[in-house]
RNA sequence: GAGCCUGUAGCUCAGUCGGUAGAGCAUCGCCCUUUUAAGGCGUUGGUCCUGGGUUCGAGCCCCAGCGGGCUCACCA
């Protein structure tokens, strides 16, 4: 039950405390149960409300008002800080994130309520009534005339400088996070929030970076203010609901307990339903059921709630995360490419009052490099376009467009000449070494990261080379290459548009080019945040593909999709065209808040339970 | 799943060459009726993540394991 000899201590003593402050409470005329734990306190007004009205303006309330007209306040919160000066003293409620402090003295609240004042400790909960002044040192206090104690906290609390930091416990213990890492502690105060700094000189240059003057060393960088964060979050999911209501789409609910997981490439949870016998699979996305509503009749529908993905777990992912899909009929990928934009400057408006926001780019040769990402401007490029334009400077002759169109022939010698190209790049170098064995573990200085990716990408050039001339999945190597090569540099908002069809099982194919699918990705902050297209209407073409899925998975692809024979027959009924769109909001909200890990915008991210 | 980093008081952290376990805050006691990371004097608090090993002697060195962070892989 307890942590140490030290909690133990510490519990038995605060219960001999609370005894105290029950006898002063029964001086008050309180039973034991009002004057330790009472069931209510008739605040007057929350602290966020009064600092708003008397404190936190151009032009607060001055002591000459508050003398001249006397604003009486009960209020009510957690004590963070105390400063007793013998027979007065002071201390610091916080609610809903901000504080206020009060001012007790012996002379004005009388014996037992003073007692009770020198037994508060940090964390309790109180209820003062009072009167608004300004002290000599400027800061805007309740005067107390009146002291109730609330609640106990039988638990010592953090540093009160430093906050929680330690990231596990923060995690852990998101309940201590919450109320210690407000932006109200001293030290978060003076240095803002943490944000990993570049390490590397040359990352922190070029237009978008911050200025290097700006930089805080990392050791003095505080944590989040992690109640802000949340509080986004929940004006993100408000914005979201107000975007699509005001453009008549319904909110549903889906199954999150499927028969079939579909509407995605992932590996599900199982679980089991006993009185029915029967497996299930938490969802890895509600698509499927959401064009079952199209089928409907409900043209544009959306649905914001948790998918549950059996993969591994980063900085940017977690096992389960909420996924907004919305779905329009009569549209197709390049309405919902003008939606998206749309959409994304309207939350960032609505949460951030701007379209400018910083970010800590959470992975690729950038991590940790702080940009400004500005939401106003929005580039779309078609994959083969992000290959050619982001094809490596020293890997020769970018292929163009056109070899596109051959991708079993013109495709495979870009590849080729591309790994000579940097093979003889590398050996300018002076770097002799046959790829394969280049050591990924060399030094870490910028010329051998450079020579080991250049290295690894000569390899890998060399198999796309191969797998392409084969003809075998050609689709899932494009993919991957735009992956490669494009992914990190997408840090602007960047529509990347048409898709193989070979990774696209649920997309409509371009009339013109069969292979490839009407359907986009959006990039900000080097990574992936939402995923659309047109929908593949056909259920003849649509039972293929689940064939061709099937095929897959019996090949040893466990993240292939499975047949859904009721999808397929919702489509016999006839899907009208339509567009739909799924945006990871936990991603979404990292970008607005500037969090550089998922964990820092979920909650209660998983976590191994601790060992007993 | 792999690599790197990390684990010392409730919290934030020191700990030199391998030689008795340290500081600040918090706790507890005393003083202090406008303080604010309040202040002053004193006090308590340790399975140095766990288990082995080396050594006369291990917080420190070695091995194994566990937790966490980061990076990579899978993936969104």
């Amino acid at each position: 039950m307890f942590e140490s000899e030290f909690e133990e201590k510490l519990f038995a003593l605060r219960q001999e405390k609370l005894k105290e402050i029950a006898a002063l409470g029964q001086q008050l005329g309180l039973t034991e149960a009002e004057a330790t734990y009472p069931n209510s306190y008739p605040a007057t007004a929350s602290i966020p409300e009064l600092r708003e009205r008397y404190i936190d303006r151009a032009q607060p309330t001055t002591a000459e008002d508050f003398a001249a007209n006397r604003v009486e306040v009960a209020i009510a919160g957690r004590v963070m800080q105390i400063r007793v000066q013998g027979k007065a003293g002071f201390a610091q409620l916080q609610q809903g994130g901000l504080r206020l402090q009060m001012y007790v003295r012996k002379d004005d609240v009388g014996e037992a309520q003073f007692g009770i004042y020198k037994l508060l400790d940090l964390g309790d909960h109180v209820g003062v009534k009072g009167y608004l002044f300004v002290t000599r040192t400027g800061e805007t206090t309740v005067h107390v005339t009146e002291l109730r104690f609330l609640t106990k906290a039988l638990l010592a609390l953090p540093d009160k400088y430093h906050g929680l930091e330690d990231v596990e416990l923060r995690y852990r213990q998101r309940y201590v996070d919450l109320f210690m890492n407000t932006g109200q502690s001293a030290k978060q105060a003076e240095h803002g929030p943490a944000q990993k700094v570049a390490d590397d000189p040359d990352a922190v240059a070029g237009v978008e970076s911050q200025q290097p003057g700006e930089s805080q060393p990392l050791h003095e960088a505080a944590p989040p203010n992690v109640r802000e964060v949340f509080v986004k979050r929940a004006q993100i999911l408000r914005a979201l609901r107000k975007f699509f209501d005001e453009r008549g789409y319904l909110e549903v609910e889906t199954p999150m307990m499927q028969p079939v997981a579909g509407g995605a490439t992932a590996r599900p949870f199982t679980t089991h339903h006993n009185a029915l016998d029967l497996d299930l699979f938490l969802r890895i996305a509600p698509e499927l059921y959401l064009k079952r509503l199209v089928v409907g009749g409900m043209d544009r529908v959306y649905e914001i709630n948790r998918n549950f993905r059996n993969e591994g777990v980063s900085t940017q992912h977690n096992p389960e995360f909420t996924m907004l899909e919305f779905y329009q009929a009569y549209a197709n990928y390049h309405d919902l490419m003008d939606l998206t934009e749309e959409l994304i400057k309207f939350v960032a408006m609505e949460v951030n009052g701007s379209l400018l926001t910083r970010f800590p780019i959470p992975k690729g040769p950038r991590s940790g490099e702080i940009v400004a990402i500005d939401l106003s401007q929005w580039q779309r490029l078609s994959m083969r376009e992000a290959i050619v334009l982001f094809w490596p400077d020293q890997a020769g002759q970018a292929p163009s467009l056109r070899d596109f169109q051959n991708p079993h022939t013109l495709l495979p010698i870009h590849f080729s000449n591309g790994a000579v190209a940097m093979r003889q790049h590398r050996s300018a170098l002076g770097d002799t070494q046959d790829a394969v064995f280049v050591d990924p573990d060399a030094p870490d200085t910028e010329s051998s990261r450079k020579r080991v990716r250049l290295a690894n990408l000569e390899v890998y050039f060399e198999s796309v080379a191969h797998l392409l001339k084969e003809g075998t999945r050609v689709g899932n190597v494009i993919s991957e290459v735009f992956e490669v090569l494009a992914e990190e540099h997408l840090v602007q908002p960047t529509i990347i548009y048409d898709f193989p069809l070979a990774v696209s099982p649920l997309s409509k194919v371009k009339p013109e080019e069969p292979e490839w699918v009407e359907r986009f990705e959006f990039y900000i902050g080097g990574f992936e945040v939402g995923n659309a297209f047109s929908e593949l209407n056909d259920p003849v073409d649509q039972r293929r593909r689940f064939e061709a899925q099937v095929a897959e998975k019996a090949r040893g692809d466990d993240e292939a999709m499975e047949m859904d024979e009721d999808y397929v027959r919702a489509l016999e009924y006839g899907l009208p065209p339509t567009a739909g769109e799924g945006i990871g909001i936990d991603r979404l909200t990292m970008i607005l808040t500037g969090q550089r890990s998922i964990r820092d915008v979920i909650l209660f991210p998983l976590m191994r339970p601790v060992a007993k």
